[in-house]
DNA sequence: ACTTAATAGATGACGTGTCATTTAATTTAT
DNA sequence: ATAAATTAAATGACACGTCATCTATTAAGT
């Protein structure tokens, strides 16, 4: 067994460093639009599953566990998105975007497109499918290994 | 060039996914000791750079940017850490572990030790060193690149 | 039918990180 | 020597995510 922790700690670090780097990466390519990361996820899992409830937003959203009731309000306030009370089933609240939550869809995609170009100028093709591997492998039998499947963004997607 | 972002956005969320999942990995092995993973980081720095000035502090924190007052002020109130004015220049503040934060020291090496110890069962030796190569690509000219470097993770460490 | 259990979502309280502004101390310029 | 500029840190305001609790609605058990 390795008693040398000298690379693991390191990666540790990396990621989070990576992917603080990475956000606030977009956070300022979408500040133009006008929503933040989140919102954005938000967004673009409504515009791929209409009239979803909150609780299965919760189970699809990667930046924040359990029920995204907070994110949701705020998103309702800024008049992306509208709730919608279930007509067979009162509890559940269904959710789907407003015409403004359309526009900023499409701004939303070109952010997010420069963002992915610019990691392709640094990543090969192989070397992006590597690095998708080798977190995969990470997130066995995690909360989060499900989340992706459901996402489309399972191992053999 | 690539127009299909499929990977790229698979990364994304797989960065985030792993980093969540970690940080809430690192959290429940902390919960016993009393500390959060940021906490976990700041004694980690000052153990190895005693006597370090808020500021300092501030460039070598990979959790947080900026200054962080916030942090110190939360673990001095839980008598982790103390302020202590410097000499010379009392614009300074030069941070020192408490008896307390000394204690916890010791069982945070622990705890990151377990952690580490699981992520080598994932990891093959080869494959952690390929994985840090291909992270820090991602952090060439950014804020985090110098930080990494005067912690002692640097490109050649 | 009525009571209890389960479920979805909302809400209060809290810890956290970020930004802009303010305060205090030191350095620089005149 | 004095005034202005610079710097370190503290602070107020705010957005965010998490947890525990509460409310409303439906389902299950008797």
């Amino acid at each position: 067994m390795e008693k040398n922790f000298k690379e693991a700690e390191k990666f540790r670090y990396l990621i989070l460093a990576v992917q603080r780097q990475g956000n606030n990466l977009l956070k300022n390519y979408l500040k133009e639009i006008g929503v933040t990361p989140s919102h954005a996820e938000v967004i673009s899992i409504l515009k791929n599953a209409q009239s979803i409830t909150l609780k299965e937003l919760g189970r699809l959203l990667i930046c924040e566990d359990g029920s995204p009731s907070r994110l949701v309000e705020r998103m309702v306030k800024d008049q992306l998105i509208e709730r919608v009370r279930d007509e067979n089933d009162s509890r559940f609240v269904r959710l789907a975007l407003t015409p403004l939550g359309n526009e900023k869809y499409s701004l939303i995609i070109k952010a997010e497109a420069e963002m992915y170009t610019m990691l392709q100028q640094i990543y090969t093709s192989d070397e992006l499918q590597i690095s998708n591997q080798m977190l995969s492998k990470l997130l066995t039998d995690t909360p989060f290994e499900q989340k992706l499947e459901e996402r489309g963004f399972g191992v053999n997607k």
